[in-house]
DNA sequence: AAGATGCCTTACCGTTGATAAGGAGTCAAA
DNA sequence: TTTGACTCCTTATCAACGGTAAGGCATCTT
């Protein structure tokens, strides 16, 4: 037993039972083993979650863009990505956004502000671009997963038709605030945004 | 001893010692009376802190926008206050996302939508708008405040000079990837996605 | 005077993250 | 071959947590 079998199994009981259930006591069982023995391989139960929010992130490296690929195709497969691999793991925005970075994330991060630096960004832009992205991904991972556990219980107030008739019409047309079509709007404001930005400033070869 | 002056006393503890700290002895300490009290006028922690984010979430209501002012710098003002208001509690963020609505701020959310489709949005473009901007200030503040109190035990990995070259040109040049810079460029993007949403989809008086 | 209700206390429960101390197995040096 | 160190786990135990049960004591109502 190693601190990658462990991580292993605390990814598993996540999924199981929810974050929120991970215990000490619960993940040492599954490993057939007592409580203690787990703070032989790390210090603390955050540095647990800390392990398991990069074992999680490290997935995330799509690389850099494809021959001839254009910034916004691959920040959107980037982004979509992203998404998946949250959604992917019960609890996983959660899970992110409460633990540090650690040095690999940033490694991996570099490359990307490198792939967008030779498409005619600055560094700043480039950084601006990405973590952008990733605050507007991890708040909306993390309130469309708040509310997919939170609705288990639907508190059923239905009595708000006359209160907030605009709402409910925007819901009719374009479905609920969160949910793929929403993640796909907002995506699509920010690369228009971002798009601006770089015509905006001075340099400009959008066409790659 | 009321609903209300418990929230307030334990917003002014949170303030003191964190949310991780907030623990239902030390809150019924700092009220003069012995923990289970508490329960008497809530079911469970939860139930109080759900409150507690809606008090907070309460004081933004900035009322529609003023006379003549264009949705752009309403949005602005909108977005600055909700980022303000989660950093002037500690954290704030965390408390915000981790709690349900409430149904008052559906009635705040509806009269917003509401203004802004007097300037020309459509439901649908106007809830895209708000929520998209509220997932990234949400997603934003998180981060920021969670680095604030981690950086209380600053790692020291300063060997990445060689490593992360484009990352700290970045940083150089544009500063820290949270604060307030990196907020308004994100805010920037999104503003200028949402009026590029705007002219591309049919109906367009941009100019109010 | 008698009950009912509101608000709090004392006592207690199971569970949690974490520490201390020690015991077996392995492996290397004397 | 014995000794000692190192690994990795166990047993025992801790203080603190959220939460419940039962009862006490005012205050208000009838």
């Amino acid at each position: 037993m190693n601190r990658s079998t462990i991580i292993s199994a605390a990814l598993e009981l996540v999924e199981e039972v929810g974050l929120d259930e991970l215990t000490t006591r619960r993940l040492a069982a599954r490993l057939q083993v007592k409580s203690p023995a787990l703070y032989w391989h790390f210090r603390n139960k955050q540095e647990l979650l800390d392990e398991m929010a990069r074992f999680i992130q490290a997935r995330q490296d799509l690389g850099p863009p494809r021959e001839g690929e254009h910034w916004r195709d691959w920040l959107t497969r980037r982004a979509r990505e992203r998404r998946d691999i949250l959604l992917s793991h019960r609890d996983g925005a959660r899970l992110i956004a409460g633990s540090s970075p650690g040095p690999d994330i940033a490694a991996t991060f570099d490359r990307e502000l490198h792939a967008l630096v030779l498409q005619g960004f600055t560094p700043v832009q480039a950084m601006r671009a990405i973590t952008t992205l990733g605050s507007y991904i991890t708040g909306f991972v993390l309130e469309e997963q708040a509310r997919h556990q939170r609705d288990e219980l639907p508190p059923g107030d239905l009595d708000q038709a006359r209160e907030t008739p605009t709402l409910l019409a925007a819901i009719r047309d374009g479905g609920p605030p969160d949910g793929p079509a929403a993640f796909e709007d907002g995506l699509a404001f920010l690369l228009g945004g971002i798009e601006a930005g770089l015509l905006g400033s001075g340099d400009t070869s959008s066409a790659r």
